[in-house]
This record gives C-alpha cells, structure tokens and sequence, in this order.
DNA sequence: ATTCATAATGAATAAATATTCATAGAAATG
DNA sequence: CATTTCTATGAATATTTATTCATTATGAAT
C-alpha cells in the first residue's frame, strides 16, 4: 500500500511511452513493482490530473513539469530513506527494502545542480555529485529532511 | 448529416460549459439542431483532438485557439452561404436554411477586424462592420470564397 | 443516369473507466 | 489497549466510450 511511490511511478511511467489504458498502465507497473487493481489507477488518474487523449493518458496542460498534488521530495525521503553516507563525490542512501527506485527517480527529477546522476538498486541509491563539496552539501540538505 | 457545421459548434459548446460525458454533450447538441448518435461524437472528439480531464472534455493544450484539423471559414462559406448583400456599414448574408447561426458563430471566431458581431436567425446573418468601406471589404472576402 | 468508390452515420456491442460497497490497516483519541 | 476515524484499496458493478458491422448518403467518372 504506496500511494506516493506509486503515483510518483505512473508520471514516471507517462514520460516514457505513451499509454493506452488503465491495463497498459497496470502492466508497466506491474514491472516496476507495483500491484494495484484498476479503480486504483483511475483514482491516481484524476488524483494527478492526468487527461486521456487520443493519444493516450497526458500530463495535465498549465502545470508546470508535472502533476499539481504531488507531495515533495522531503515527504519520500523522510518516509523511506534509512540512512545517509558521504564519500568524495559520491552520497549512498539507504532507504526501505524496494523503494530505491522510485526514490531515485524523484531525487533526480528534483533537478538539483548537486545531482550529476542516480543509480539505485533495491535498497541502495548512488548519487554522483560535482564534488566533495556538493556531495556534503546535498548530503545536509537530505539529512534535514529526515528530522 | 453535417459534420463541419456539427464539429464546431461542439468546440462552441466546449468553449461555454464544461461537458462531462458524451451524452452531456449529445443533449446540448441536439438544442442547437444537431441530432447525433454517441458513436458520432465519440468520433468528433478523435477528429477535434479533444483531451477528456477530471472536469470534461477539454481542448487540446498546444495548438493555437482551436480544434487542430478543422476545415476553414472559407469551406463553410462555399457549402452553406448562398448570397451576400452590403448595405452602409452592414453584410447581409444568406444561407440555407438551418445554417445561419453556426456560420456567423464561425465567422465570429475569425476574429477579422472587418467584423464587430454578428447576429443570425435561421438562413439569415447579419454582420456590423466598422464603416462601410469595411463591409464593401468583407463582402469581397466572402464572395471570393464563393467560386 | 448508372456505376463505383468513399465518407458519414447509427445500432449493437465490446472495451474501458468510474463508482459503489465492503474491508483492512493506519493514525488519532480516550 | 480499546475504540473511533480516516484512508487506501479491490471486487463487483454501473457507466461511459470506442469499435464493428451494416446501411445510407455523396460525389466522381463514365
């Protein structure tokens, strides 16, 4: 039961291809580790303001990037993120067992300039950085989303 | 059967309220003298390139004003207006009958400065112009659209 | 005018989507 | 801890939308 990851994934998943359907998107989901029933997605749906065309489902018009509500960077980091570490450029993060991924993927969304990239696996993200510096830097400004 | 005259007063719909379901839609059509099945709407809204949000039916983001592919003033002038008459500053235009309103709601969307409003009952539309050298103008306009 | 091709359409139906209802799990409250 | 509330969810279902299959108009070409 995720709601934040799991909508945070279906946007991911809108800027990839193009999807059909609510059983497209139950299928790439699926993939990415989400099992949810159709009436879920078509909450997350009309919850992220999504529109279908005929083309498929859209990210909503004005809004600028992406969805309206969705909740911040610090709400993720602080409900799934275990533990910060720093060295040289580089930061690990450890987060709950398979959100690595999703967390990634907002904290490289985030477009911060101390991100020069992510790679997560299950439980464990890489974030390259600039430099020592950034890497610290980036590193404080994680650690203050955990209080 | 009338489908240019049909696909744009479902933009003009769109444009006043918002439309919920196709049935909605079917229902404010059939007001304004359109009697559709949903299968012909459900195909407008391909053609017009409607996007279907949480509020309705909506028009598509990108493109300027409108409906991307839709036929311009001059095809409905050549199908529907019969004759044009300029007196001082006004146009007097004739159109078979039933037609009136959606050509002067299209000529209206022009938006060309010859044209101050519109006013039409059932085959007949009359046009107020700036002045008299505008109305002599715009009848030019329309009657070439005529050949 | 007759024939042929194409486009538009509705009825019926298939497919997709939204909603209702019930349940389970969290979070708050006493 | 027990109780109450609230949120998220799925299964079943209702509603909405797209498509298929004929059928009828419209137009072009002879």
């Amino acid at each position: 039961m995720n709601k934040t990851l799991r909508q945070r994934a279906v946007l991911d998943v809108l800027k990839h291809g193009s999807i059909a359907s609510q059983e497209d998107l139950q299928r790439l989901l699926r993939k990415r580790g989400f099992k949810v029933g159709q009436a879920t997605l078509s909450r997350d749906i009309r919850d992220l303001n999504l529109s279908k065309t005929a083309h498929g489902y859209a990210l909503p018009q004005g809004e600028s990037g992406a969805g309206i509500a969705l909740p911040p960077v610090s709400r993720l980091v602080r409900e799934f993120v275990l533990d910060i570490r720093s060295a040289q450029n580089q930061l690990v993060i450890k987060t709950i067992v398979g959100s690595a991924q999703p967390v990634a993927a907002a904290l490289d969304e985030a477009d911060w300039s101390e991100v020069v990239g992510t790679i997560a696996g299950d439980d464990t993200i890489l974030i390259v950085c600039p430099d020592k510096d950034d890497a610290r830097k980036l590193a404080g400004r994680i650690e203050e989303m955990l209080s």
